[in-house]
DNA sequence: TTGAAAGCGTTACCAA
DNA sequence: TTGGTAACGCTTTCAA
């Protein structure tokens, strides 16, 4: 145990029953539902009557019961959101993005986060069907067969993010995580290297992680190079350590690497910093690219090549597709499909090749 | 607009009415009573009796509505959490930590993040009590007066982490944000460094930050060294580019400073890069430390010193300390004060002066 | 082991 | 502008 524990005597408090509209009503000499309209900025309650009733409110301490209100009103006014981890500058800025458009809309987000298994997704996914969400924001379009099913059947509007499904459930913003990978080993291409590998996690359980595998695999393949150096690093969510655990990998079983894509900017980072603990030059002896753009690819030295892919835009318009649904009565039968352009962000550690390569066509 | 906006019709969805567990008593040919006790792992239920219930859930899509459960049973089941932000390691991981701990007490956690305003705080704060939370975490000890009166008069236990508070509302599992950085000061005056700055964020928001800054100016006081090198660089929460445009203030306004101490490892990471960009040697030209252990401190190359405050475990014995409240019937009047021990890592961004230094009384 | 009835605290609906 | 009444869907409580 890091901390020292400490209890201290603070008797004599007491817990009396909370006050309910019915107290503020009796004490504000109104009925409840003269209460519960003033409360809720209503219009049709005049300003005497509605000062009385909030000094009354105030005077008891009084706070709204919202589960009641729910329970009554049928409108919980929350959207329930997974992402995969809570510690990831990506997701938390689709959360950030996506709460930008809701607070306007009076909605707000119920968070929970799957620690990428989709065994976790769908007991969250449950727990959150009985909260009676207006709409289902997830991480990803691979679920369990029951989730899957949970989702449809829940007649709540659900919007997939982060990916592109081949068999979407309803709404998605998103991109192809395959399609991103293969600008950065275009990119690889472009620049000369021929001998690249990617460095990512467990792929059965990072399925971005997985797709963006994949497109590396297709790219390579289509410029017919070999695509077989692929190290897989650990349980995702992969992060410096693993990138620099992986590199050692990539060294020992293909010394003439050139190239390294990985699965993201944070064991690109890994990477990188191992070989400067190697001694070995970035990009002049091996070049290393990442995903995601986050700060530190472009605040570590070398700047470190990535893909963006929007991250904060993906929740703006997760929240616009969300507030549009809910709005059209629901019942118009409109898939919405918002498609993010994911960009290419060059920098030095896959600058233009200076030295020899025995197959720089177009170096 | 980043994305590709494409609508395809997807007609014929309709939305019956969710059934509910009077349509589930029907089905199984039992009463609502008997259904509620199956569901919820109540032994005085038959099996034959329970599988027929569940077989009759199933078939009709049943999804318990826990707004109603709630109400009914005056149990919400959830701890109300807010946090600055959410893209933040050190508080992710204290979430983490503390939904370890909360998931075996069946408790959940609803989040929140006040984007470092207490003004946004209160608002949170205004909104989750209405939620009736069974208990409240607060990330620091400083709120608005009605912020506070709110929490005092809830009912509901309260914890303040990531602060020693003068005047704590209730619970508290934290650490003093002055005395951490006096640690590393008192590091920096080992290491033979006299001229030493300090770069945090706008300190009116950062409530924590400016107690560490606090904490550096009096212990270099109380060295007798000078302490008004103070660099308050943007709003919180400051991070890498920050810290970059931090270092080339210092520099600019004291350029013989020696050694500079960051509120958190990401400024310290900016202000490490911006170095090696200007050709700095860190630390044998300049010294640099961060605060809070991230990773990035761990692997950055140099790698940077840092203090340790065990933020998984500041989350771990929060959440110890909510469930031994809530068991304690709350009526003992026993304030809980967990307090963590921060801890120095020293690494190579203040490795031991090797070079003539003109106040080296210790080096 | 099962069931009937009475709430839980609010808001929808209709009436005044 | 205000109020009475009936839900909302579940669990508590007591009884069988």
């Amino acid at each position: 145990m890091v901390g020292r524990l400490n209890t201290s005597d603070n008797s004599g408090k007491k817990k009396p029953k909370a006050p309910t509209m019915v107290d503020v009503a009796r004490e504000a000499g109104v009925s409840t539902m003269t209460v519960s309209r003033a409360l809720r900025d209503d219009t049709s309650v005049s300003d005497a009557t509605r000062a009385k009733i909030l000094t009354a409110a105030e005077r008891l301490g009084y706070v709204l019961d919202s589960t009641a209100a729910v329970l009554s009103s049928r409108r919980t006014g929350f959207v329930a959101v997974t992402i995969p981890s809570i510690n990831n500058a990506n997701f938390a800025e689709t959360v950030r993005g996506l709460s930008e458009r809701l607070r306007d809309a009076r909605l707000e987000i119920l968070l929970g986060y799957t620690d990428y298994d989709v065994q976790e997704e769908e007991r969250l996914i449950e727990q959150f069907l009985r909260r009676r969400p207006e709409a289902i924001v997830v991480t990803g379009g691979v679920h369990t067969d029951r989730c899957r099913r949970l989702l449809v059947n829940s007649g709540v509007p659900v919007v997939e993010v982060w990916d592109l499904p081949a068999k979407p459930i309803e709404h998605v913003v998103g991109f192809s995580n395959a399609d991103a990978a293969k600008l950065m080993v275009d990119h690889f291409i472009e620049r000369g290297y021929r001998h690249i590998a990617f460095i990512g996690g467990d792929t059965r359980r990072d399925t971005r992680g997985y797709e963006r595998r994949r497109g590396f695999v297709e790219a390579l393949a289509a410029h017919g190079l070999d695509a077989r150096r692929l190290v897989a690093s650990g349980l995702p969510p992969i992060s410096m350590h693993e990138g620099a655990a992986a590199l050692g990998e990539v060294l020992t079983r293909w010394p003439d690497t050139e190239a390294i894509m990985c699965v993201s900017d944070l064991s690109a980072f890994g990477a990188l910093t191992e070989c400067q603990r190697r001694g070995l030059r970035v990009p002049d002896d091996i070049a290393i690219a990442g995903f995601g753009a986050y700060d530190i690819s472009e605040h570590a030295v070398p700047s470190i090549s990535t893909i963006d892919v929007s991250a904060r835009e993906i929740g703006r318009l997760t929240g616009d597709t969300v507030i549009r649904v809910l709005n059209s009565n629901s019942e118009s039968g409109v898939r919405i499909v918002a498609q993010i352009e994911p960009r290419l962000i060059s920098r030095e550690t896959t600058a233009p090749v200076r030295r020899h390569r025995r197959a720089g066509t177009t170096a």
